[in-house]
RNA sequence: GGGUCGGUGCCCGAGUGGCCAAAGGGAACGGGCUGUAAACCCGUCGGCUCAGCCUACGGUGGUUCGAAUCCACCCCGGCCCA
């Protein structure tokens, strides 16, 4: 069984966390859940997977449930957590929503009878709770199972959606390849470790591989890049992948598989003006530093500073590239 | 409810009437070097029809030739008291 937390997913888990979280709108909500069911129903079949989700016990309760509850939680247990603690004394505020979330997580397991919950470390006392919560409704008290938690590719920061560090499971075998060689040098044994099914002889090569540093340590990156991606999109994919991506970063050629986008009309095209619409910049301002900056190339060849107005023909059907990452050929 | 301190750009944080799109640091982005690693160096880092203009320092209103800076009220947060 998949518990979905649409409705603790509106109060956020502070865990972690050293800022208050906003309360989210229940249509935000159910968007960020949608996104979660679509990328777990990659990894387990879905034909034996029970979704629940958790407004649907939760949003029916009445307050003196929750006062039952909540009676048996105490705020020195609460202020024990390693986040509480750091934020109350940093003089930050913590919500009332925030300290009731391990409550309203740990009646998850209540409200399905759970025997076994699995979760990552970071997790351990909410998944405590539920055993507490179980207990005090005459069930069996669950059993707790957690798994390391993930480094993002940031190194620091465990990976998550929200702050921009993380490999999605449903990107592109290209993009996942891009954003795991950029992981740093001392994750790579982790990453091979937690995220692909290589054997422990593998594992150990690949951590010899990166103690001895320069080319090896790079190829050991490959290797587990590849790992990754084969799991999700297959050897084939994988391989390819790894392909273009040498001819891309390594050999720095210009890439022809880019998505198209239209030039907009008029003659002299205004570029910044283009690249916006192509998505390759936040602002036209931003796109004229870029170009200012010597991050615009055109078929390869940097494009001049101050240049803001080309003519079409000097665009049309040619890839332009902010930057190494983002690349689009301009259609028509 | 009372007292007190505070709310500045993605984050931290300087700025107490003009020299402020706002020091400094971090993050991020671009360039160099490289193994799209790290370290290091350089540049950028509100928006626009971009040598100018617009919007911005919690909100609204006011004082002033001129306000992030002064005044009033309001909103939000920390701490102490209740």
């Amino acid at each position: 069984m998949l518990i979905i937390g649409d409705l603790t997913g509106q109060v956020g888990d502070p865990t972690g966390r050293s800022a208050t979280r906003t309360v989210l709108r229940p249509e935000e909500a159910t968007a960020n859940s949608a996104t979660y069911v679509e990328q777990v129903l990659r990894v387990l079949d879905p034909d034996r997977v029970e979704l629940r989700r958790n407004s649907e016990w939760l949003a029916g309760l009445t307050l003196p449930d929750v006062l039952r509850e909540a009676a048996g939680l105490t705020v020195a247990q609460l202020l024990e957590r390693d986040d509480f603690t750091r934020r109350f004394s940093a003089g930050q505020p913590i919500s009332l929503a925030e300290f009731l979330y391990p409550l309203l997580q740990g009646y998850d397991s209540v409200a399905v009878r759970a025997d076994v919950e699995l979760g990552g470390t970071d997790q351990t006392y909410n998944l405590l709770v539920g055993r507490d919560l179980q207990r005090a409704h005459g069930q069996q008290p669950q059993v707790v199972l957690t798994v390391p938690l993930l480094e993002g590719l940031d190194g620091v920061e465990k990976m998550s959606k929200s702050l921009g560090n993380y490999v999605a499971i449903a990107d592109p075998p290209e993009e996942q390849f891009g954003r795991l060689m950029s992981v740093p040098d001392r994750l790579t044994t982790r990453y091979a470790a937690l995220c692909t099914d290589l054997p422990p002889e593998e594992l150990a090569a690949l951590e010899a591989d990166v103690a001895a540093g320069g080319t090896r340590s790079g190829a050991a990156k490959r290797r587990m890049a590849a790992a990754v991606v084969a799991l999700y999109h297959g050897p084939a994919a994988a391989g390819a992948a790894e392909e273009s991506f040498n001819l891309r970063y390594r050999d720095r050629q210009v890439p022809t598989d880019v998505p198209e986008a239209p030039l907009p009309g008029g003659d002299p095209v205004h570029l910044p003006g283009a690249l916006v619409a192509a998505g390759l910049a936040g602002s036209t301002s931003e796109a004229r530093r870029a170009l200012d900056g010597g991050a615009v190339r055109l078929d390869g060849r940097v494009l001049d500073a101050g240049r803001y107005d080309l003519p079409r023909e000097e665009l049309a059907g040619r890839v332009v590239q902010v930057g190494r990452r983002r690349a689009t050929r301009f259609s028509g």
